[in-house]
DNA sequence: ACGGATATATCAGAAGCCGATATATTCAGG
DNA sequence: CCTGAATATATCGGCTTCTGATATATCCGT
């Protein structure tokens, strides 16, 4: 089902944390994150690319991650043909600190709200149902 | 302490969710709404008037809050003083609703983050280390 | 009476979001 | 073989929102 409207959106540094998690876990390349995150989430949260590719090409410039490019021939291509193109993020050190600064971030926010709704029946994982 | 320059910044959806929960509890107005977020995450997380009252307003015109103004005057003031106004914001059936939304968004968005974060040790607070 | 806290609000410049669009290749089906 | 869907990257324009600064006015402690 995957929610029917999910009103809120993503803010920026969800989108952030998300590619970084993403990509921690082993390098990748856009598109496959934008599925990844999709297919993950049953398809509650997308990052579409005029959200992703500037977002990438930001933690590129921020040192963050570290890229390379892939060339993707056919079998059948000639050998002249320029293939599709790849291009592979890996998380840099300086990104797994950042990416550990958001989670810390996230945990404290998901405090904070709890501090908010002390209902106990909510904010504990698992029992889903 | 409270972590020195938290890098990744809060997003729209963060700030309407702590606002509603703010209020959800009891009514509240702008000022102590901005205090009690800072107050409770122990300056971590801080909404600023800029950013507070356009939020305040926008969450009034979609109808997600109900507002009466609140003359404070002072003992000594004159009766014909106007006194400082407080703008008290309720939560509405609608808000409410909402509320529910960002709440079950966001724990989706904390099972997400957990799926990409496979270690055992790190969804568990504390022990940071 | 003075400064700091209370209390609301806006402005201008910057940043980011979203849907649409563009380009090009590869793959599956008819 | 040809066409359309999927793969893969990227940008554009309009819009919303963020941020720091500024503005106004009152109340309280010293």
């Amino acid at each position: 089902m995957a929610t029917p409207p999910p009103t809120p959106r993503l803010g920026p540094s969800h989108a952030e944390l998300l590619v970084l998690a993403t990509i921690a876990d082993a390098p990748s390349y856009g598109y496959a994150i934008s599925r990844a995150i999709a297919a993950k989430s049953e398809g509650d949260f997308t990052l579409g690319p005029a959200k992703l590719y500037p977002l990438l090409a930001k933690l590129e410039k921020q040192g963050l991650v570290t890229t390379s490019w892939e060339e993707v021939k056919s079998d059948t291509a000639d050998d002249n043909a320029k293939g599709r193109r790849r291009k592979w993020y890996s998380l840099s050190p300086k990104g797994t600190k950042r990416l550990e600064q958001h989670i810390d971030a996230h945990r404290r926010f998901t405090a904070l709200v709890d501090a908010f709704l002390p209902e106990p029946s909510r904010s504990s994982r698992g029992a889903t149902a």
